[in-house]
DNA sequence: CTTATTTGACCTAT
DNA sequence: ATAGGTCAAATAAG
């Protein structure tokens, strides 16, 4: 069991690096548009690493993840989004009042619904109940199918809150429910989302991996719903590298790679003869030291490339911002 | 017609 | 009194 502290670095870690991941993916497209006009081979080294960089991060934020969630729940995928769950904390229901009146006849539709409620409360303290809160920039891609319910403006933000429910809630009573809050951060692009999950889900045939939570055409100008509009639905797939094997159960980081940016890592072969890491079978440290590797690698090559070009000295910056962070971790 | 979303009302906790 | 969470009627879309 880490200690508290351990763990508050490690998210630190984590948060560090998503950022860089996110500052990378964001500044690629005109990283690549710059070095267009230097030379094809400049271009093209200046993809392979942009290229390399996104996918080993991927691997290494989803080996940190996997570290954070030592024992996830059997009905609760890994995220199959850019995401990072960055707290995961217990919350049991409040205590309610006591149901006093609960043997008194119910007339009205109002003091019919004050029971049904409390009775659910009531139900919800039974069970197990947890919640855990998650960041993300696709919101609704988790791999379960979820109803909205309800939508409200919180306190102190600028978006509004949007309530969901299991879809199948009806049919297996699946008590899971998220929110979804859009972070007020100005200047993030794309924008970034607080998903807060509570209770697991208890439909294990109806929650299947399916895609989009919205099955409908949204039609309000809510920037919520704007952002299902422009969610990617790729399939989760792993590039068969040596890290990834011997990681086989778990979920890249972020599933909007592009095909190109799927291909396998070409990992060094003296690299894979010498990992940085003492043990080579299924174990998380290993594969962490993998990274670490990986990453040397990539700054190694961002030096020599930025002594050839000075363009490359934003890259380079990136990287070793980067590396402080696996140092970190 | 069926199903999902919207949205104001309602409920509980603080 | 207020804030946050939920309900359910109205509405929209397939």
């Amino acid at each position: 069991m880490p200690a508290a502290a351990d763990e508050r670095e490690r998210e630190r870690a984590v948060a560090e690096v998503a950022q860089v991941y996110e500052r990378i993916k964001i500044q690629q497209q005109p990283l690549l548009f710059e070095f267009h006009h230097h030379s094809s081979s400049h271009h093209q080294l200046a993809q392979s690493l942009l290229t390399d960089a996104l996918r080993a991060l991927n691997v290494a934020l989803s080996v940190m993840k996997q570290q954070q969630q030592p024992s996830p729940a059997p009905a609760t995928p890994p995220p199959i989004t850019s995401s990072v769950v960055v707290k995961a904390e217990p919350r049991g229901l409040s205590p309610r009042s006591p149901a006093s009146a609960d043997s008194e006849a119910i007339a009205t539709p109002t003091e019919r619904r004050a029971k049904k409620r409390r009775s659910s409360a009531m139900e919800g303290n039974k069970t197990l109940s947890s919640s855990w809160v998650d960041f993300t920039i696709v919101p609704y891609e988790d791999g379960y199918e979820w109803r909205k319910y309800g939508e409200k403006k919180i306190n102190g933000t600028s978006y509004t809150r949007s309530y969901f429910r299991c879809t199948y809630k009806d049919d297996t009573g699946c008590m899971a429910t998220k929110h979804v809050q859009q972070k007020d951060s100005s200047s993030s692009d794309p924008p970034l989302f607080q998903v807060t999950y509570n209770n697991k889900h208890t439909c294990n045939n109806g929650c299947t991996a399916t895609t989009n939570s919205s099955k409908r055409v949204v039609t309000n100008n809510n920037p919520l719903n704007a952002s299902i509009m422009n969610i990617k639905l790729e399939p989760p797939v792993l590039p068969p590298t040596l890290v990834v094997q011997a990681y086989s159960d778990l979920r890249p980081f972020d599933q909007t790679l592009t095909p190109c940016q799927q291909e396998p890592i070409s990992i060094p072969v003296s690299m894979q003869q010498q990992p940085c890491g003492t043990a080579t079978s299924s174990t998380t440290s290993s594969s962490i030291s993998g990274e670490s590797c990986c990453e040397e690698y990539l700054v190694a090559q961002m030096a020599a490339a930025a002594e050839a070009s000075p363009g490359y000295d934003l890259l380079y910056e990136e990287l070793s911002i980067l590396c402080d962070s696996f140092k970190c971790y």
